[in-house]
Order: C-alpha cells, then structure tokens, then sequence
DNA sequence: GCCGTTTTCGGCCCGACTGTTTTCAGTCG
C-alpha cells in the first residue's frame, strides 16, 4: 500500500514549491492531493488498476500521471526536480512554531541555512536577528519554537485533549460574563489525534476572559494574549497541551463555532455554497451583503446554506457535503446505543480487577450484557490463560452469571492468532463459550502476505467471531501491521466474522476510514474497550467516536443490539 | 493544478495576531 508515500511526497512537493513562492493555487491543489490520497484506505493501486483513481476528488490528469509514474517505476519525476531547487532538510525548518515558507526561504538566501543546526547557530551568533524582517522578538519566538518541537512528542491523544479541554472549560465557567462555552476544533471531531484544544466562548469583554486564561493556575507558558484570543500551553496529568481560548459575542457564536470546529477543508465547501448564492460566510455569521441572515446557533448556518445539520465527527470534506445536500447523511451511532462491552480483562489473565468488580461497574454503564475475553497463553507476557485455566474460568463465570442479576454475563476469550494463522485453543473449548475475539500479538513485523493471511485463516475458524486491534497500531508509538485490510475486510463479510473498533485512545483500531469501508462491505463492527482497569469501560466514547467518524449507524454495531441478535450472529458462523 | 446546475477560462476562503514596520507581510487556524 503505497497511498502514505504518495501523499507524503504531494505534501513534499507543496512544501517545498511553497518555499520557492509558486503559485499559491497550484500548491493548494497538490495539498489537496495528498491529503485525498492520505484519507483513501483503498490502495491507490488497485485503485489505478480499476481505472477509478481520477474519480478521486482532486485527482486531474496531471496528479494522475505523477502517481502511476510512481507506482511504475518507484519514482516521481516532479518531486525529484523539486528536491534539486533546495535541500530536503529545509523542510524540517517548517515544522518550527512561528516559521513558515518564507522565513525559510529568507534564512537560506541570505544566511545559508539548512537545517536546524544552522539555524541554532545563526541565532546564537546574532546574524539571524540582523536579517531584514526578523527583529530579537522574532528570534526569539523562533528559538521558543525550536525548544518546544524539540522537546514536544507532536500531536497528542483525544483523551488527553480532552481532559485539557474539561480542565480549560471548567476554570472559564466560573468567570463573570461568560454567557456560552465550547470545546471548539479537532476535539469536537474527536480526531484520533489533536494538534492544539480550542475553546470558544460567548462573551462581552473578551480582554478579561483572556487575561483570567492566562494567569489560570494550570497555565505553563503564554503564547499570545490579545482582546478576542489567548493561546497558552497548560499542564495537565499526562502531557502538556497547546490550548486556545477565543472570545466572540452571542450573536455570533453559532457561525464561530462552526468556523473553529472545521475542519478546514470542511469549511472552505461551506463558504463555496455561500459565495455560489453571493453570501458570505465567516466566523462572524452569514451575511448577505451587510445582513447577517444566520450566525448565533450553528444548525440556522447548515439550514440556509441548503444543508441537513452535519455532526461535527463527519466534518472532513469526505463527501459529507453532497450528503447533506442529498438528504443521506447517516443516523449516527451514539454512547447511548452501546448495549454491552464484548471485550474486557480480568485478574485472571493481565487485567487489574476481578470479574465481578468489572461486572458491577458495567452494570453502572447500564449494559444489558458483557463479555469476559481473558488472554490465551501464547500471551505469557500477559498471564495468558490455558486451556484448563479457561475451563475453570468458564466455570466461575457461569457461576456469577447465575448470582448476579440486572446483566447478562458472558464468557469469551480473546485467543492469539498464532504464527501459522490457527489459534491458541482447540474448537471443542472454543465450541463452549459465547464470543470469541481473535488477534495477533506476536510476528508483528512479518511481510504483508504473513500478516494478511494470518487474519484471513482465523477469519476462517467458524468460532472466531470478532478480530481484535485487527492493525496492531498503537498511535503515536508503533506502526500499524503490514496488513491488507481490503481483503480482511472482504473475507470479513464472506465469512460472517466482525471487526473490532477497539476504543482505547491509543488504539483505535478499526481507525475511522476503515469503519466506513467495512459497513459499505456489510461487516458487522464491535466497538470495545480492552479494558484492563475499572476506569477503561468509560473509554466507549472514543470508539464510539471513531466509528461515527466512518460514518457508522446504530444497524452496524453488533453491541447496540439486543443479546439475542448477537448470540444469532455468533450461531450463524457455527456448524449446525 | 483542478474544476464547472451562472464558467472549458478564470476563478480558487477569510480574519486575528504578531512583529517590524509606519501601512503591511507572514503565520496560523
């Protein structure tokens, strides 16, 4: 699967024309590229083979042939052109906070700089502070900038946003004057991975709120404070984050939180529509010429513009648009769909609690069902369980099940897929319990074909009902499988097997695109939490999330039905 | 470079903040 490179080298080539100070449109449309080819989960390949690459948003002849060039013969022709103009590692300069294009292309013309050590060094020596356009002031935020990306592990996780935000969001709610708050930006997409929080609120004396917010207790350093924007980097438990408060008043409220909430892309459609009926539409409201016709609640905004109300999780410019305009965006799968959680640990295998403290919590969740999915032993790491320790475990489980009222409780397993792609138990133990769950947690790095074919045979047994973390990923720390999954989604369907949405913020896997590939190919999803600790059932919300954000509905999900429907689904797999 | 229910040519989203300026360019979202 090639689609990563390939948007990279789009991104590239934008950078880098950028640098050199081409035409902004033209770079904008390779940017566009790339994140369209980033976004596809269908290998451009076998996109290209089918001839339906240029049906891509985006894709014209030019970009066409660039890419089959690349797919051809391993090169591009264009992007090594581009390369020749600079060196790569000017590139890297881009990342730095406060640098952009042409800052870069100031320091290397006139200063002979790089890379980053070039640039240290030309800040230390004072030559940078005498470049026309670059003050001390300057400098001195880009020295600030280099600190922070140096020490700063890049994006961070939804949960950690989030708890930044609820940090942010719970401090301003106590000021005088504030008539509305809300988390604005990539949180309110839930996006699997969040640059910066932004908060927005409705307010008349925007100065005070910002001044509140920076002398805030959790704040660490201020980035800037001016009348209707702060932007600080706050503490929180887990990891510092780059958080963004912006003041806007009432009545405009609705179109500004439209406007932070984006994405980008997503708004640059909504503001096409506005201009096509010779509106206009920034985050102040929507005006025909000085008139604001829409602006203080969000939904006023979709409406007049011709739109059904699109979900902030949908908001990517993945063809949400047209859906709201042809009336077919999806009922969205919701938390209170969630009926049970299907995999979850005990102290029997790596988890931290006893199944009845699991039990009892999910109780409080309001579950109608769960399901106990303990290791295998080839997970010795994890205090896999073996065959005769499952059966005792099955044993104790019933036992509970007939004890403890207002829940249904199941017992499973989640069972390694093994080297050669047959499992850990045998069918006659497996035979026995209510849900099995299937995934690999060893040969991670093993070529495509091995992984892939792993997934495919477990798929295979008529007792494995579900493939856990069918990637592997773990965001931010390890790369996904080498893993076809259009044919792992396709064998899914063929073979009556689901896919987990596993929910926890390191994770999430399924990821969002894939979600919406599996239900186009009618494969039931499970979202589920691996939960290792009490804590973690409340992780639901992120898988939720994510499955939402692939377009998702409530019909997809095996654990938003009742357990009748998912014990027919799991017999309907087994031999008669 | 892409695109078309006003266009196959001529458009392509919009504003805040900052710093270095003295009216604006660069960066960011």
């Amino acid at each position: 699967m090639k689609n990563a490179i390939i948007s990279e080298l789009f991104k590239q080539m934008a950078d880098i024309m950028e640098i050199l100070g081409e035409d902004p449109f033209r770079i904008n449309s390779y940017r566009k590229v790339a994140r369209v080819i980033g976004d596809t989960p269908t290998d451009v390949e076998v996109l290209d083979t089918e001839g339906k690459l240029a049906e891509l948003p985006g894709i014209g002849k030019s970009s066409l042939a660039k890419i089959e060039e690349f797919l051809k013969t391993g090169k591009m022709t264009a992007h090594e052109e581009l390369l020749k103009k600079i060196p790569a590692t000017l590139l890297d300069l881009l990342k730095i906070p406060g640098i952009g294009p042409k800052a870069v292309k100031a320091m290397w013309e006139n200063l002979k700089i790089k890379d980053m050590n070039d640039l240290k060094k030309a800040i230390a020596d004072g030559s940078l502070a005498k470049l026309p356009g670059f003050g001390e002031k300057k400098v001195s935020a880009i020295a600030k900038g280099i600190d922070f990306l140096e020490k700063s592990t890049g994006r961070i996780r939804i949960d950690h946003a989030l708890e930044a935000a609820q940090l942010v969001t719970g401090f301003l709610k106590s000021i005088d004057g504030i008539r509305k708050i809300e988390t604005a930006g990539s949180v309110r997409r839930r996006v699997e991975t969040i640059g910066d929080v932004d908060i927005l609120v409705a307010a008349d004396d925007g100065e005070k709120i910002i001044d509140k917010f920076t002398k805030a207790k959790f704040v660490q350093e201020v980035l800037a404070a001016g009348e209707t924007k702060g932007s600080a980097i706050i503490q929180t438990t887990a990891v510092p984050v780059h958080v963004d408060v912006r003041v806007v008043a009432k009545e405009s409220f609705g179109a500004a939180l439209q406007y932070f909430t984006g994405s980008k892309q997503h708004n640059v459609r909504l503001r096409e529509i506005a201009i096509k009926k010779k509106w206009k539409l920034n985050e102040y409201g929507l005006f025909d010429g000085d008139k604001m016709i829409a602006g203080q609640n969000e939904k006023e905004i979709y409406k007049k513009l011709g739109l059904d109300y699109i979900e902030p999780v949908l908001r990517e410019d993945r063809g949400e648009v047209e859906a709201a305009q042809n009336h077919t965006l999806p009922e969205l799968i919701e938390l209170s769909d969630i009926k049970g959680d299907m995999h979850v640990h005990t102290t029997a295998s790596d988890g931290m609690c006893r199944p009845e403290e699991i039990i009892e919590a999910a109780k409080k969740f309001g579950y109608k069902y769960i399901c106990i999915t303990d290791h295998s032993e080839s997970s010795a790491i994890a205090n896999g369980l073996s065959p005769k320790r499952l059966a005792e475990e099955i044993k104790q489980v019933r036992k509970l099940s007939e004890k403890i009222k207002g829940i249904e409780i199941l017992i499973g397993t989640e069972v390694d897929i093994l080297a050669d792609g047959t499992l850990d138990f045998d069918n006659k133990i497996l035979a026995e319990l209510d849900f099995v769950t299937a995934s690999i947690h060893s040969g991670m790095q093993s070529p495509r074909e091995k992984i892939t074919g792993r997934t495919l045979k477990a798929m295979d047994n008529p007792y494995v009902n579900c493939i856990s973390h069918p990637t592997g990923r773990l965001i931010g720390q390890r790369e996904p499988m080498d893993i076809d999954m259009e044919a792992v989604i396709k064998h899914a369907a063929e073979t009556g097997t689901g896919l987990e949405v596993n929910a926890h913020p390191m994770r999430l896997d399924l990821k969002d695109v894939h979600c919406k590939m599996a239900v186009e190919e009618g494969v039931k999803l499970i979202i589920s939490t691996d939960t290792h600790h009490i804590e973690n059932l409340g992780l639901m919300q992120f898988g939720v999330a994510t499955a939402a954000r692939g377009w998702v509905t409530k019909q997809n999900i095996l654990n938003a039905q009742p357990l009748e429907k998912l014990r027919a689904f799991v017999k309907a797999k087994r031999p008669k």
